[in-house]
DNA sequence: GCCATAATGTAACGTAATGAACATTACTAA
DNA sequence: TTAGTAATGTTCATTACGTTACATTATGGC
């Protein structure tokens, strides 16, 4: 049960009653929420010119955030604005120590997710999914997040894509062949269905696109075309953060190379969640 | 040699005239030194009071400033001030507000993430979901990656994890009850389902953890325990690597205060994993 | 299609803000 | 001492601020 606590910091007040804002006090909301100092430093007439209302309006909202009027509203605002000013270390960098380690890893695999597709690299790598008739596309256990969103993306970029689960491998690797594409994430500890699959793939003509973490894996044997990106540790486990990344950085060159089709199978989707309404 | 810069902080601009400062002029002085909100919010009746002088000379100190008035000696302040609380995040924000750059793009967005768990607000969320009896993932199109990794990684590390799916969510919500925590992402574009189903585990006395976009989501009104992290565009689609990272994050955090029946849990399944051969 | 009600804008009022002109005091030098 | 100048205080005009009361427009139920 939610103990009705006093709200401190302006999103929290702002999120406290965004239930029920009328359609301009939800301007005015997101008017203070983009520019923090609008509340602290600006007048009743600044914020209502900024959002294009009067300025009862702005008055009434600060009523309903609970305030008697906008100058108590600002006051508390100030008073607010005070206390970080006054304690910036301390506030800001409080926990910041801890996950500073966790920050710079993953800084640095997007890093090299980048290198990675430097150059023509990347441009080589759309060229081959857009010409593929068939994408398939395998992943191991700290790449299922990256292979995921580029299934889900992809899919909505071009058709024939298809994700290898560990279950149907066996009767769906017989569907490919010369034409086709393999897109393969797979890391260290790598594993043994993963790589065989791929394999077999290679073998029977599919054009395979690794994804890894090191020139030695065992992917790299079957194919020219493989991106080596790192892999940081977030605590206990591998991170998916750079598949995920290197995933999305794909589909979207991809989509700039398809365009009129790409934009054309989008809308279409689109339609189809907008008129099921699966948006509020 | 200094050219004659325009001095930027209140000190600076303090010191820049301090030499040739009349006796109450030097009073004003040390006033705005000690408290620095007093110029910033302060009116010239507020500052004559507390020195203790009159309003004309408070004017006179901010003309031999060089400022051509009070009104302009604190603007030039509160423009300092607000570059002092807006965070480096939201600086990267503004710069590259033109057209951004993935990578850029990406970059702040992975600011954001570190920055809605600053301070205690990693280990508050990590507390509530290692109290829960269940863990119930809820999520969105963009976000389903981050459900995703949330769901895998997290399932090693405790039992009672479940993703609720489109399909089965009729059917599993009556499982859920007082003591479980649901953790919901979703983003802009908020899927009616996903808030339906989330109201009704709010309803049903389930804590909810909330990932989104924005303070003025759906979700945040059915919380206190919510996130405010930013999606980036990555060519058409929105990026899941947000929602990935700040789940790693948040798993990471449940690890270590599990520490010791979450390592024991890690090492059975690898073990398995071992004794089946998964791996090379 | 109309009425009740919520949402928003307009007008007016009292207060307090700034800055400038003027008056007074303190200090220094001849 | 006294004249002159710098420092400070007093008064006032103008402006703009926040707030309330009232009018108008949109909205939703019947």
């Amino acid at each position: 049960m939610n103990i009705t606590k006093a709200p401190s910091s302006t999103p929290d007040l702002v999120a406290a009653v965004s239930s029920d804002l009328t359609p301009t006090e939800r301007l005015i909301a997101e008017a203070v929420l983009a520019e923090p100092t609008l509340l602290a430093f600006g007048t009743v007439s600044d914020l209502a010119g900024r959002v294009g209302t009067s300025r009862p309006t702005i008055v009434r909202f600060a009523n309903k955030l609970g305030f008697d009027g906008y100058t108590k509203l600002q006051r508390h605002v100030r008073s607010e604005m005070s206390h970080l000013i006054t304690r910036p270390s301390e506030r800001i960098r409080h926990n910041a120590e801890k996950m500073r380690p966790a920050k710079a890893a993953i800084s640095s695999a997007i890093e090299t997710v980048f290198s990675a597709l430097e150059g023509n690299r990347l441009a080589a790598l759309s060229d081959l999914i857009v010409k593929a008739r068939n994408v398939w596309i395998l992943s191991g256990e700290t790449s299922r997040a990256g292979a995921h969103a580029f299934l889900s993306k992809l899919s909505m970029v071009r058709p024939g894509v298809r994700l290898l689960e560990e279950h149907s491998m066996g009767t769906e690797l017989g569907n490919a062949g010369p034409g086709d594409v393999a897109v393969v994430f797979d890391f260290y500890r790598y594993r043994r269905q993963v790589v065989n699959a791929a394999g077999i793939l290679a073998d029977a003509g599919v054009e395979v696109i690794a994804i890894t973490d090191n020139p030695l894996s065992p992917l790299v044997e079957l194919t020219d075309n493989w991106c080596e990106i790192e892999v940081p540790a977030i605590g206990p486990f591998d991170s998916s953060v750079p598949a995920v990344a290197i995933a999305e950085l794909l589909v979207s060159q991809v989509a700039r190379d398809l365009q009129e089709e790409a934009t054309a199978r989008i809308d279409r989707i689109e339609a189809l969640w907008e008129t099921s309404e699966v948006f509020l």
